[in-house]
DNA sequence: AATGAATGAGTATTCATTCAT
DNA sequence: CATGAATGAATACTCATTCAT
């Protein structure tokens, strides 16, 4: 007969706990979280966390992916819109696209990986099928096209499209590790985009 | 027949420790590396380490400190020794030396400080004074140095000395997680600091 | 057939552990007790224990605050209902309840004091508080009011309100320590209330 | 050849690493100091240590009997030299003695049988054969002595001498647990002999 | 579906005691 | 005699997981 107003769907709850879970991984570490505050943060009882995860590895792999999947979306989503040329690209969507990583979710996923990665073999793989492969793929494709289009000499470069990404995660660890050292990471990635843009045309930047 | 079952070598001990501490914690991380298995591999027994170490973070930071102090040491000599060029010290020696970091212990070590580095700031604090800090000092006045001479032109990269240590970052974080997927770290490095140089000196590459 | 592995009993629980406790600590001291044993007795696991005293000192001070409380109310009870005269009080209920004292619980409260007190002033002075300063004053009031009644002189008696509970504390110590030379607990407080009593009144006794 | 000068005898380290022992006991009570502790403020190792005393329990036994057996001999010369009346031999020498014991090693001595005399039933015996035992039978004659002399009259208290040695440990527990709550030790004792005496004398007091 | 009381395996640290030197 | 390096048993506390309610 009575009904609770605010009875929460049991379709939420898996997201809600995901976020509580990143909100604490991302604060502390996957080690030092205990899943009491994971369960405390999202307004659910331990035993409810449990019900939707059997481990707290589990949940860990789940918040990864959660937070993997739609920053992959998006990538792939603004590639597809890609009519220009493969330098408006980089400087554009690419570049604007870059810049938001340090500072987003990615940094915290980055970080977990590489300090959880080793004991959790198929999460790195599901990151690299899903994230690294798919994205080295997409940017050796770009430099590709360019190539094709007469934009671009073929280099060496275009057996190293990781040194596109390299100031990403480099940024990444960096703040993670001297935070209070500031490192304009903006700059950086700017500089590197344009001494690769300038090595690949050919031209003196 | 038997060994004695006390063995006095009051000199080794700490550095016995220190390289058993250092294998554990490479293999499976601080964290879950047990002050029992350390000692074992010492061939030590836990009592001993905890007289030289007196906690496992102790014991943390004197392998973080005795793995980073040689290296620091041989850097330091290499670059005193400097009667060439700037470009021929960046591509001799510099490479030299920078190429050995990703499958060196540096790469271990770097790994454990992203892992743990935010439990203890003064170890952060310890390696950026000592290697981070004054590695990237030398860089800039290498480059300056460069300029001065006439070799290199005064470009962003004189301010961003990251440029130059990037690869070396990116592969250690790239081999830890997908140590499966081959990366060609020397490629890699002699790719980007081709292109910085290019850069520097206004030239094609 | 067989018991449940897992007892829900929230509210009966801190009262068994701690009266596992104080047997525990009656028996060998507080630390000498394991926080296992503790457990073991109170039929709990040890992890139940820290989820209602977060340390085995909490745990302790429990146990003397669940001792302790009972007998202040009792103490407090039957002065409230004097409606007697000080001699008649101090020869009934007064020494009725002192000759209690050497048996009781109390007994082992003042041993674990003695022997723990250093190291948990804030128990000592809780102790002190609640109980010592209490007894003293209530004894002073009474003592009081038989030299405003006439029953009484003005002696060092007054200000020596000690002299009244000295028998119990010696009683228990000196049980505690010989027990098997016996004491006449009751004849020494009563020899000594009786001393006392002719003193404050001037008489012969 | 060559002679240390201030080679120490063997005859002295026992002592001397006995009064060390003591002055740790005093400080941290018997459980909390470290036989490590009591060696170095011996100025010994503790190999050393352990040539004289066989366990840290043998050393505690040493030092509760060298600090009695002095006492010991102090009470006893007193008690023969008494040429004097009962009464003005508690009023004199052994008022004088007894009030120096409150802040005296004994004191010291009663805390720490209190808090471990249950665990060395042995120490409680040797302590009770040669102090207790025996300072009560010499009290219990001299008031006999009294009786005889006609001094006295002979009541409950001939056969209770303990209420002479109350204050005593009253005091010694009192000021052990309440150190700040300061007590008039003196006057606590001067009042107890008071009416004793006055009690013995049959007289007002 | 939901709770949170209850479990128990896991671990860093201490310290009395031993023994090679 | 003397040292102090070396041992190892002992123990408080944590936290992922389970299950009676």
């Amino acid at each position: 007969m009575s009904e609770p107003r605010f009875q929460r769907r049991k379709e939420e709850r898996p997201q809600e706990i995901t976020e509580a879970a990143f909100a604490a991984f991302a604060e502390k570490g996957y080690a030092a979280t205990r899943v009491d505050d994971v369960a405390r943060r999202a307004g659910v009882s331990k035993g409810l966390l449990y019900l939707y995860f059997r481990t707290k590895e589990e949940l860990f792999k789940a918040v990864i992916r959660s937070l993997v999947m739609p920053r992959i979306d998006a990538l792939t989503a603004r590639i597809d819109s890609a009519d220009m040329s493969a330098e408006e690209f980089l400087r554009g969507p690419f570049m604007d696209f870059v810049k938001t990583l340090p500072g987003s979710p990615v940094a915290v996923v980055i970080r977990l990986l590489i300090a959880e990665g080793p004991k959790h073999p198929d999460l790195v793989q599901f990151y690299w099928d899903n994230v690294v492969s798919r994205g080295l793929a997409t940017i050796t494709r770009l430099l590709e096209r360019g190539v094709v289009n007469g934009e671009f000499r073929r280099t060496q470069v275009n057996e190293m499209p990781h040194l596109l990404i390299m100031p990403v995660v480099f940024s990444v660890v960096f703040k993670l590790l001297f935070e209070e050292q500031s490192l304009d990471t903006d700059k950086l990635i700017e500089t590197q985009v344009d001494m690769l843009l300038a090595h690949m045309k050919g031209e003196l930047s």
